[in-house]
Parts: structure tokens; C-alpha cells; sequence
DNA sequence: CTGTTAGCGCCTTCAG
DNA sequence: CTGAAGGCGCTAACAG
């Protein structure tokens, strides 16, 4: 049914290899007969088979990537990064969410595999040792972003996730916060859990500030969950005069928590979130916030895994890119 | 250097049929020789190369979808319904990104087909004479999903948005509003923006109010555009005492103009959006609006299309689903 | 229940 | 500059 390539080589009265030539911009043909191939290509409608170009070439020109969370923000931001590399390079993406769930990612990793994706770029909570061992069978090159294997045996592109949130908590103190609360998602996942809750207590214990356990709630970095956090903080017969949460989310939820107690931010309680996603322009007061560089991240990614799968030298396994303060309304 | 089929064949002592029929689930085999190419699969860590498989086969198991907008959480949305379906019947998929540009929609378009997907899902904004041209030249069935060509010649599954419009003005309407204001996304665009605000007009042609052009601005879609409509509003001499935005987040942006001017909503004045997209509940106050069963479009489009490619016998050609009010507090 | 044999549509040497 | 021929890894009849 459909036109094969054969059929445009009868047509055009020429060979295979000919039409297979012009297809792939081999230079290598006369530009009469280049012009004949292309009129009956546009003739007969004739559209590639990727399929079988896939098998001959054992080359597809795509890259799978694999995003935890299809409708967070941020990582939309990291994939128009990936995206914009991608095309510059002349690679396809496959996009495959995997809801966070372990389950789904290793069997996502597995199918965009079998699929013969020239390269895997891999985003999400946590890299188990179940993601190693499955990261180890690839023949592919592969590449984490916005997060990183706790041995860095993959490369990957982060940022400073500890350093981060220690700057956040040193930016209060220096304002003359005694009383800081902190919002964290789980403790369980590494990075974004751990290494930030690292960086506020340490934040707290170089400036002689004793650790309170009161003063931190765990969320799960939605909105909801930053509200139930102010809400307890807010019972607290000292109550924080400031609060970073660990995502943009749960920290105006703890805003509408503050405001609907009759408090105001920044006036009462400072509030900082993190992330710098587009929500935090869309509320009022505007959000102060840790920045990430999304589309960067994304973009130096998907650059590096060019570089692995062209075997270009690479100089640095684990880059981590640089964060922001970003001061609006939220806070003084 | 990667293990094949005839790998496991001569390893298992069996043949490559053997072996596919066991990677297969072909019943066809005497439990213990599955037994035995289960094994030496899992030894010699086989795993099947689907661009084979796809070329031998003629099908991918998989369907391409391409989404407008990956930051947009109404997509997101009906993605997941998608999804879910596509997972329940077997099949991957591979999300494409367009940015709602008409070039990349198209190239995508193309590039999905070269890859033989075995169906395509599209979404986007507007469905041209371009879309339909390189739709027609699929072999593979298409479905449309949130949209709809105007000539009804391809399956789709949308809601009816000159009725949605229409109910949202009505509902002012019913509650004593005279001056009822509309920040409606480009006209150009027939569905989200033109058969609304034709809703508009004629839920106000029914009750015998006036149409005003200054009660009427075009946004798009986004909180910058929504927030400098109701500047505009505002600024007038009899200003509006209700208005209807056609996306939530320009909604959003309206209430903070609102605001931002020293007014209160819903008392000053009414708003209502349009899609019920997350941030609808992370704002105060919480926004009305109408809602779309954004994760059933997704799943009744997939379901829809996975009817198509099993050439099952279908009833309807264009799905209609129901869309409903939502009153939160920024209407009374 | 299992093996043999053709391809699937295309790329890629290798000749000419 | 062009054609012939041999796979790529797998599935799908068809025998047996």
C-alpha cells in the first residue's frame, strides 16, 4: 500500500541505492538525476520508512527521555531545553512520562531501549539502584537531568541542591530570622528531599541557631501540602517569622494559609519557595524563590548526550549549574 | 555486540521461531523448552529490538501524539488520559512537543508518520487546510482531541465551546449582570476563540443587552494578557461588573488587576475562567470557571483511536463531551 | 509443538 | 556518478 523506495526507483529509472542517496543528501549524484528522484518522490508521495532505516542503519536518530512529571512546570521548562538541543542536532525526542513511579520508569527506560533510542536522557525523584542496574545494560549512552546517581557513575546536570537551600536559610538569617521553619518534600528522595533539608540545618547550626523539629514539616511539594505545614506552624504558640518551602507550590500554599489566618506576607511571615516556576508571578504577593536554571539544565543535557553518543571528548562527568536568589514580594 | 534472537536460538538449542514465540506468548510452546529460552534470555540479558520487530511486523505498538503546549496543564491533562488508555491496550507512546507552531505541528506530524506509529492523536490549535492535507496522507488512522477540523472529516473528541461560552454568560446573566466584559483568546483561532465569543455575543443577543466593543478585549490565554484586559476595563467609566475570561490563568490575571486596584472580587466585581486547570485552586480567591473533563477527552480520543486501528465498528465520528460550571468564590 | 524460509524497506559496501 | 547484492533482527506463513 504504501510507496516504498523501490517503487520511486522504478518510476524514476534509476537504482535503489540512488534514490536512498538523494533521501539522505549524498552528495555523490548527478543534479539532473537528483531532480528526477525528488519529482517522483513529490509524485508518488513517497515518505521514508524510519522503521526500516532504523534497522539498516542501526541508527534512529532519537533520543528517549523520560520526565517524572508531565504536569509540573518545571520539567516542561528543562524539556523545551532538551527540545531546542534536539533539533539543533537533528535528533527526534520520544517524551515519556512516567508519573514518578518506579515501576513505570524502569519499564519506560526498558521500552524506549528496545525502541533503539540513540541516547536516553533520564529525569526523575530518585535514581535507585535499580535504575543503575538497568542504566548498566544499555549500549546507549545515557545522561541524568536535574538529578544524579549518589556514586556518579552516569553523567548528569544538577544544580548545588544543599548549597541552594543553605542559601536560602543564610538569606533569612542574615536578615535577622531567628525563627525559621522549613517545608520539605520527602526525606527519602536524596536531592531534592535530604540534600536540602542538609543545607537548612546546617544553615541553622553555623549561625548558632538551635535545631527545632516543630519547625519542620514534611510535604510532598504540592500545593495542599504546604498549606497543612503553615497551618501547624501557625498553632505553634512561637510561631516562625519565616518560612522556606522546597517547591514554589507548597510555598504559596503556606502563603493562603498565612493570609486566610488574617496575617500578612511579607509583613508577618516571609515566605521563600523554590524553583522560580512561571506560578510564582501569577500570585500575590509575588513569590520570592530559589531559582533553578530550568531550560538550561534541559539544554546542557541534551548537549551533553550529543557529545556521548558522537564519542566528542567530554571534559566534566557531573556538571552542576549555578542557582539563584530571587527576591519579589514575598519576602523583605 | 548487542544479543539478537539467533543468539538466544543457538544458545537455547532451539530456533529463532522457537524464541520469538516465547518473547511472543505464543502458546505454542512446550512449557519446558519456554522454560529453557527464558532462561538463556535472562542470561544473556536479551532484549528485543522493536525497530526489527516493527519492520518485520509491520506495527509499532505505538502512537504518536502531539501536544501544542508541554507547559500548559490542561494538556497535561488530557494526556494522562491518554495514557492510561494507551497503557491498558498495549500501546507506547511518543509525545511531541509543537509549541503551537503550525511548521513544527506539521513536521512533527510527518516525522511521526515516517516512524510508523500505528495511529496518531492530535491536539492543537487550530486544524488547517495544511493539517488535513498531510492527514490525508496517513495510512494510519488520526484522531483529533480537543479540537476538531470544521468540516468534521476526521474523528475527534471536544467539547462544545459555543455552548460552554454561552452557559458562562448566561450564568452572569441569570444573577442580574448588565455589564458583562469578555477576555476571549485570538479570533483567528475558530474553536477557543471564535466559537466562544460567538457564545458570548449571542448569550447577551438573548437577553437583549447591548454588545460593546470595549467590553471586549483579546488576550492570549496567558496571565500578562488577562491582567492587562482588566486594566483596561478598569480604566473605562462604567466599568464591568462581571467578566468572563476564556482561560483561567488570564482570569488569574484579571482578579489581580482587580486587586492590585484596590477592589474586591467578588464583590466589586465577578470573574469567572475557562479550562479548571490546577491553579484554579491555588488562588484567592478560588476562581470559578467552566471546567472540561480534560482527562476524558484524553482517554475517550485514545480509546477512540485504538477502535480505529483494530477496525472496530464505530458509532459516532465526532465526540461531544459535557462541560460544567464550576462556582468557587470569585463569583457569588 | 518446532524448524525453515522468505521477506519487511532501507543502507552500505563494493564494483564498475 | 550509479547499480548490484547482502544483510539489519525479527515475524509469519508453511511444513513437518
Amino acid at each position: 500500500m504504501p510507496v516504498t523506495i523501490y517503487d520511486v526507483a522504478r518510476e524514476a529509472g534509476v537504482s535503489m541505492a540512488t534514490v536512498s542517496r538523494v533521501v539522505n543528501g549524498n552528495p555523490n549524484v548527478k543534479p539532473a538525476t537528483r531532480k528526477k528522484v525528488l519529482e517522483t518522490i513529490e509524485r508518488l508521495g513517497y515518505r521514508p520508512n524510519a522503521v526500516a532505516r532504523g534497522l539498516a542503519s542501526k541508527k534512529t536518530t532519537t533520543v528517549g527521555v523520560v520526565i517524572p512529571d508531565i504536569s509540573n512546570p518545571f520539567f516542561a521548562e528543562v524539556v523545551r531545553g532538551i527540545e531546542d538541543i534536539a533539533r539543533m542536532y537533528h535528533y527526534n525526542i520520544i517524551l515519556s512520562n512516567s508519573d514518578k513511579n518506579v515501576d513505570k520508569e524502569l519499564s519506560l527506560i526498558n521500552t524506549l531501549l528496545e525502541k533503539q533510542v540513540d541516547g536516553l536522557l533520564f529525569m526523575g525523584g530518585e535514581v535507585t539502584e535499580e535504575h543503575l542496574n538497568i542504566f548498566k545494560t544499555s549500549t546507549v549512552p545515557i545522561v541524568l537531568a536535574a538529578t544524579k546517581d549518589s556514586q556518579n557513575m552516569f553523567p548528569s546536570v544538577d544544580i548545588d541542591h544543599y548549597q541552594a537551600a543553605k542559601d536560602a536559610v543564610e538569606a533569612f538569617i542574615q536578615y535577622g530570622h531567628q525563627r525559621i521553619a522549613l517545608i520539605t518534600g520527602p526525606l527519602t528522595d536524596p536531592l531534592t528531599g535530604l540534600a536540602r533539608f542538609e543545607g537548612y540545618k546546617d544553615a541553622l547550626r553555623e549561625a548558632n541557631i538551635p535545631f527545632r523539629e516543630d519547625y519542620v514539616r514534611v510535604g510532598n511539594y504540592r500545593y495542599e501540602s504546604g498549606m497543612e505545614a503553615m497551618k501547624f506552624f501557625l498553632e505553634l504558640s512561637d510561631r516562625p517569622t519565616a518560612v522556606f518551602a522546597t517547591s514554589d507550590e507548597m510555598a504559596v500554599g503556606a502563603i493562603h494559609a498565612i493570609q486566610d489566618k488574617g496575617l500578612t506576607v511579607p509583613d508577618d511571615i516571609e515566605v521563600r519557595g523554590f524553583d522560580n516556576i512561571p506560578i510564582s508571578s501569577m500570585v500575590r504577593p509575588l513569590l520570592s524563590t530559589v531559582s533553578q536554571p530550568q531550560y538550561d539544565i534541559g539544554a546542557v543535557a541534551m548537549r551533553f548526550l550529543t557529545k556521548h553518543m558522537n564519542e566528542e571528548p567530554i571534559t566534566e562527568q557531573n556538571v552542576i549549574l549555578e542557582h539563584e536568589l530571587i527576591n519579589r514580594s514575598s519576602t523583605k
